[in-house]
Order: C-alpha cells, then sequence, then structure tokens
DNA sequence: TATAATAACAGTAACGATTATCGTTATTGT
DNA sequence: ACAATAACGATAATCGTTACTGTTATTATA
C-alpha cells in the first residue's frame, strides 16, 4: 500500500508549509477551498493523519481540536489560555531528555512532547 | 459562585485519588456506578472539569479521550503509543524550565507539560 | 500507449466524547 | 425555617473526526 500522489495532499501540504499560525482542520479547510473548492472535509483529515503518521507534519491537541505545524524540527510551543491557538517559542533544543527518562524506566521511549501554557503576546497586551 | 459540598463530587475524588491507573471518564463512570447507581455521566464530566480547572486533578488527552490523574504534584508521564493508556514515569523534577523558557518570550508562561511516548511495560513484553 | 490494480477522491452518513438544557434536589448562609 | 442557588439526573444536542460508497486518478506492467 505504497503512496499514490495527489494533488489534493501536495495542496494541503504546500499550504500548511507556508502558513506559521498551527491551524486547525477547519482553519486549513476554509483556505484550501478557494484553491480547491471542492475539496471533501474527509479528504483533508485523511492526509493530515496521513502526514502526521508517517511525520512529515506535526499534529497538537490544543482546546478541543488539533492543530497542525508543517514544520517538523524540534521545537517548542506554547498554548494560549486565552485564545487557544498554538504558537511557536524560539529557545535552543533541549537534548537527551528521551534517553534522561528512559534509564530507569523498562518499556521504551520514543518522543516527547514538550507543550508550555499561558498567555500568547497578542492577549497578553490586549487584556 | 463559591463551590457547594456534593457527595458526587466528595466520591469522584476519591475514586480517582484511590487508584493509579489515570482513568477515562468512562473508566470512572463504571466504577462510581457502583457506590452510585444513578450518577449521571453528565455530573461526572462537570466535576471532573471543575476539579481539573481549580488545579485538584490532571487531565490528559490520550487517543481520543482524556485521562484523569488524582495526583497533583509534579511527575511525568508517558502516553503508551500501543494501549493508549498513561504511566507516571519516575523521575526527578525538571526545574525552571518555565523561566528559563519565558526568558526571551514577550508573553506569559504559567505552566508546561511534558508528557513521553513510547510504549509502556506491560506492552513491551507482550508484543 | 492500452490495461489492470488500487490509492485517493467527493459526498455524505455515522460515531463518540463531551457539553448544554431543564426541571428537581440538596446545601448553605441568614 | 427559609430563601438563594449550586448541583443533580436525565436526556438532547454539539461538533470534531471517522467510516462508507461509488467514482476518479495514478502508477506499474504488458
Amino acid at each position: 500500500m505504497s503512496m499514490k500522489y495527489s494533488r489534493q495532499r501536495e495542496m494541503i501540504l504546500n499550504n500548511l508549509c507556508s502558513r506559521t499560525d498551527h491551524p486547525t482542520a477547519d482553519e486549513l479547510y476554509i483556505d484550501l477551498k478557494e484553491s480547491l473548492p471542492n475539496l471533501s472535509l474527509g479528504t483533508l483529515y485523511r492526509n493530515l493523519a496521513l502526514l502526521s503518521d508517517n511525520g512529515t507534519i506535526l499534529k497538537f491537541h490544543c482546546g478541543n481540536s488539533d492543530r497542525f505545524d508543517g514544520n517538523n524540527n524540534l521545537h517548542y510551543h506554547l498554548i494560549c489560555e486565552n485564545c487557544n491557538r498554538l504558537y511557536d517559542i524560539d529557545h535552543a533544543p533541549l537534548t537527551n531528555l528521551n534517553t534522561m527518562f528512559a534509564e530507569d524506566y523498562k518499556g521504551k521511549i520514543n518522543s516527547h512532547l514538550l507543550v508550555f501554557y499561558g498567555i500568547c503576546e497578542d492577549c497578553n497586551c490586549s487584556v
């Protein structure tokens, strides 16, 4: 079951990679509709699942829905407790966290997720 | 709108604190039904939201549902990618993460969530 | 370059965890 | 006691996501 090319998948990935706002599926859908008027939501969800499963993109659960990041390099995020948006935080990568924690653990550690919670710069000014 | 006592909330919290398996709302519900036969799911969800909002318990999104932890002391977790359960990981607390990351950030950082992904000890043996 | 196999699609129905509503009950301060 | 209201049980509604179905597009092979 190797992957076949599809114009839809390419445009979904292009759209996601060209923006830095970590959209939800719905926000992506609204934007993609302009260039792909009969894109199906099912197609979007299926491709977002494919792309995050194979590590091309990242998926974060924020509030009550998922947000996606086209930048899969190691970096960190803040979820704003006011607007529920997801932001990049600029900081040097923490190394060895997985191995540090794996030392005393009898299972396997594959990866970790470090997310900060707080108030984003925008909300911090306007509140 | 101060909080009034309720027997239901007390028993929900007692049940959650007496176990270490980080149950979902549904798993809690099944167990609580034995001592509170006409507990309503809505009541359970409402109280889990109250208790996690005020910091008494912790809430984690795992797979497609939330899991709860009655131990709100700083400690870390692993989500098993095989069984989707949530486990404690024994490790000394990382301090200063919030302040480290807040240095160059113009918003506010209140807290962080560090979750590891991998295979739990049980699944690691049986696969 | 036809053809066969099948991944992917659009459209739509279904699912399931969670939330909201509403009339009733229990707690709490006066 | 009593009044105010938080919390309850029951149930309907919400909404993000997934599954289904018949059709279309891609890709490897003849």
